[in-house]
DNA sequence: CTGAAAGCGCTAACAT
DNA sequence: ATGTTAGCGCTTTCAG
């Protein structure tokens, strides 16, 4: 006993409702798409038999003439949920109302697999695609795709600005904001995690702690420093290095919420707390940062309105409108409890 | 400078295939389809020149002919992200490799409005579609799907077995284990909050909860109940609303993590430690569970694996094969760090 | 204002 | 083993 998907006597066409209403199929054409030319009381009879039959327009019959498939792809690499769901609600939120649907294509591994990811793109027929990082920042895949004609809206890119729809972000500035807050607690001895060293928002963020040195009139130089590559082994790690590298810091940068998060249980497995005798401040607003204890200072990452913002340039791109300006959205500071005054002020 | 979607040279179609290859373009569809009765020396041929070309079918047209539009569609109602990226992980795993294409569809309020749902379903095209709780349990939603003829895949389902393709989980079954595991503890003085009322689940669990009371020779009778719906600030206000009901039970069983989380955090903020002084336990399994500190106990709801299995009965569905089993996939008990003995146990 | 004809790219059903 | 014809459901000419 199975729903099973009985052939529904065929939906119904507009040459079934043309031939109810005595007109030629176009006349119902016509009528579907709102064009002029058509007596009004002819029109109000054809939506009235579409209605009572049911009528709903083939998408793939429309799309056969207009070349279009009306599906936007949106590619990422599975970080971590919020992240993923997030840039999902923004570009969703943007195609509400539009014919166009959302098909989502996560792919491991863009970076090592351009072609890979863009044949991907090729037979998911997709009229665009919004990029998310890292593919947002893939030169290989941006040619391949302006090669095919494929339009693409690419989400904090932080290179070949101007390429494609941009919705960016300002890292440094980002990086300089939390890095302030460090110096203004008063903290002078600082540590720093890095992210993936293939990733550009590593250089930027560390490009914004620089400025931010500078700003207070200190040359940048870090205490420590150490690689990571964004997840929070790899923070778990660093910060274990530091322990045992035998000089503490007052504080830590650590270049995403993953990795402060790591450098969190490493301090909390060497029995340092958090934040009396050590501050660690994150970057991203991820999930996490409000899920650890203590609650991680960090700086928000405007991922629903730069998902939202590239999905409407794209939507620019392929309606024709020439070129789209980049938008650039705001960081957020969010200070909560990792952070403090370091001990001798 | 933007990229703009130029035309492109037009796409090569298998008429062009056919004039270079010399054949008739019928010839070119069967070796595209690999259907025999072809030599293999114009079908080498044909290959070459299709790649050369850089052909690629056009999905559209193809479907326009099959009346099948190769979408597939996967409705849930935003609840925390891990569960709708898990969600799409297990129907994506058993897509790769199909024609078909995963159309992600969020809908704010199946339970209030059925027929809204069902008629986005209608205008996305879908050739079938994959429901989540709640809406794998509306009856309305199922009687309209089974009207338009559109097969679908269940998420578990707690009523209407046999309806679709399922996939199903024992709710009941794994609230016990929850609750048992409280009860082996020496809890005794147990507080439950609640999921969303209108999610079969939320009774289910409830029942478990009951059982597991009875095993222990208890009437179910929780200390204190809080509503709570599924959010994670919920969890935090049922919280809230606990400790200032003035009555303290020594353990708090939320019926998912989320809220599980939020329970933690209303405890950290009012200074009650746990499992010190509190135990709580979640259910799913979401990533959270592993993200809290302390790391919360709860029960692995095996949603991958019910995402996939309901795809892939979808799948059966849609290709004809009449009916298909309902499969039921096995809890797992996560003991983790928020739970320990009360503290006169 | 309305309609007839042609065709988007592909494939089923029949020839050959 | 290969080609021809017709047509999926719709829209674009272009004629009335």
């Amino acid at each position: 006993m199975t729903s099973s998907s009985k052939p529904d006597e065929k939906r119904a066409t507009i040459v079934d409702i043309a031939r109810r209403a005595g007109v030629s199929p176009k006349t119902v054409s016509r009528v579907m798409n709102d064009e002029p030319h058509v007596k009004q009381a002819v029109r109000e009879q054809v939506k009235a038999i579409a209605r009572e039959l049911n009528y709903h327009p083939n998408v793939m019959a429309q799309g056969l003439i207009a070349r279009k498939s009306y599906l936007i792809g949106l590619t990422y690499e599975r970080p971590s949920p919020s992240y993923v769901v997030e840039l999902q609600r923004g570009a969703l939120e943007r195609l509400a109302g539009e014919r166009y649907r959302l098909i989502v294509l996560p792919f491991a591994d863009a970076t090592q697999d351009p072609q890979g990811l863009v044949s991907l793109l090729r037979v998911a027929a997709l009229d665009g695609v919004v990029l998310a990082p890292p593919s947002s920042d893939l030169e290989p895949v941006l040619d391949a795709l302006d090669a095919i004609g494929m339009p693409y809206g690419r989400v904090a890119p932080r290179s070949f600005p101007g390429r494609g729809a941009c919705a960016t972000m300002d890292d440094v500035a980002a990086a300089r904001a939390v890095a302030e807050h460090l110096l203004r607690l008063g903290h002078r001895s600082i540590g720093v995690i890095y992210g993936h060293r293939d990733h550009i928002s590593s250089a930027l963020r560390r490009q914004g702690y620089v400025e931010a040195f500078a700003a207070y009139g200190l040359d940048y130089l870090p205490v420590v420093e150490q690689p990571g590559d964004f997840t929070r082994e790899s923070g778990v790690a660093a910060m274990q290095r530091i322990i045992s590298g035998g000089i503490m810091p007052t504080a830590i940068l650590a270049q995403n919420d993953d990795m402060a998060v790591g450098a969190l249980m490493a301090a909390r497995e060497a029995g340092i707390s958090v934040p009396e005798t050590l501050s660690i401040a994150g970057f991203d607003d991820s999930d996490v940062a409000r899920l650890a204890w203590p609650t991680l200072t960090t700086v928000r990452q405007p991922v629903v309105d730069m998902a939202r913002q590239a999905t409407d340039g794209l939507l620019a791109l392929m309606s024709g409108r020439g070129s789209v300006a980049p938008t650039t959205h705001e960081h957020v500071l969010c200070m909560r409890h990792s952070t403090a005054q370091p001990r001798h002020g």
